[in-house]
DNA sequence: GGGATCTTGCACGCTGAAGTGCAAGATCTA
DNA sequence: TAGATCTTGCACTTCAGCGTGCAAGATCCC
């Protein structure tokens, strides 16, 4: 609420920051990462991790908020009219915060955290909603599932395949791609030629050689 | 491996069926239920489980073997020369034992069981990846994503759409199978048109009114 | 009924993880 | 360089869960 601060050093402020970063990788390996392991993950003694938040829900939290805003950010910048490539565009991006994913992820299903992310990602949820319906509206996304239900579907099956596929390994950000459009109804050879259409939501986002 | 015992009094019998019963249903809610959670369950206390069980450890094995024979037997069950609908059947059945797949899910996904539940699932394992092959042989599954690596993919979104959807609410078996369906690569409509042809892979798998 | 078998409650001990206080030392910043 | 700000190690408390010993009572089975 208050991100404003009086000054701090710079040391604590780039602390602060590798502890959120470490928190991020260690919980996308082991979601319940003890305290300590955090703090070892960031070089940081756990003592001074209890310098720069309350408690590990403080800690959580803040790391929340901030994936949260990454994806919702992400969210509001997928603007294809065709819910198909929307859909797409939306995996593909988010693809590149595998890591937040996964921590998101694996909060969102742990008990104590629901709520708190639900509504953190509530903007991301709704634009996935509005996909779905337009898709279903458009005549290009399955009918055979209800509009509300094939969104939880999607985000399921989403959350599924980013936290357990090997986020290095070439081509996972392809699958998940693809199977994301399965899943809204798409046969196989039409994910293919959509995909073969836009080439932009292949592979690596970044045009490197 | 020694399932004869000793003759023991039928309470005795029965309270260990009790607990492993328990144990599925609480485990199933929460991954890390504790012993004296899943006791009291079972409408037992914690230090009649321990007479039962030497520790934690020795009731997951017995649940992990148990589940596991469950579903390999399935998994044997499933004969339909169609591969798309041997996929859709074998879900369907494994979908009447949603609690036991829930455990064995969470179980699989729990760093200390790994193993065990790999080993113990392996010829279901074998069943879906047989199945994978001969549906891209066919011609009917897709062939943009490699044979092992599809059989994986079916798999994980399996185990979701089994451990995140309310098993009790109506339609949420044939969710499921149609959402393997698009996944093997069908597009919604010839799931649609496949699920009429077979009107016994819908919905209640008993023939009650 | 009576002996064998189970169940139960309670009191332990052990472990791991969370969170805190404090004082000494390291690092910034003005 | 000096004072403010951080970091660290260590000792400590709390708490929850696991696993055990034991004796009293309940239940079963012959």
């Amino acid at each position: 609420m208050t991100p404003s601060q009086e000054p701090r050093r710079k040391d604590a402020v780039h602390n602060h920051a590798a502890i959120l970063a470490a928190a991020v990788s260690a919980l996308a390996e082991d979601p319940y990462a003890s305290v300590d392991a955090i703090a070892r993950t960031a070089g940081l003694s756990r003592r001074t991790l209890y310098g720069h938040f309350d408690d590990r829900d403080a800690l959580i939290r803040e790391l929340i908020a901030n994936g949260a805003q990454r994806f919702n950010r992400i969210a509001e910048e997928v603007h294809d009219p065709d819910a198909r490539v929307a859909l797409a565009r939306l995996a593909a991006l988010l693809w590149r915060e595998a890591a937040h994913v996964q921590v998101a992820a694996a909060l969102a299903l742990d008990e104590a955290h629901v709520e708190g992310t639900a509504e953190a990602l509530a903007p991301l949820r709704r634009r996935v909603a509005a996909l779905v319906r337009q898709g279903q509206d458009d005549g290009q996304f399955r009918e055979d599932i209800a509009a509300p239900t094939l969104a939880r579907l999607i985000e399921e099956v989403a959350r599924t395949v980013v936290a357990r596929t090997d986020a290095a390994s070439p081509g996972a950000a392809d699958l998940a791609v693809r199977t994301l459009l399965s899943v809204a109804g798409l046969s196989w050879r039409a994910a293919d030629a959509l995909l073969a259409e836009h080439p932009d939501l292949l592979t690596s986002p970044e045009e490197s050689a």
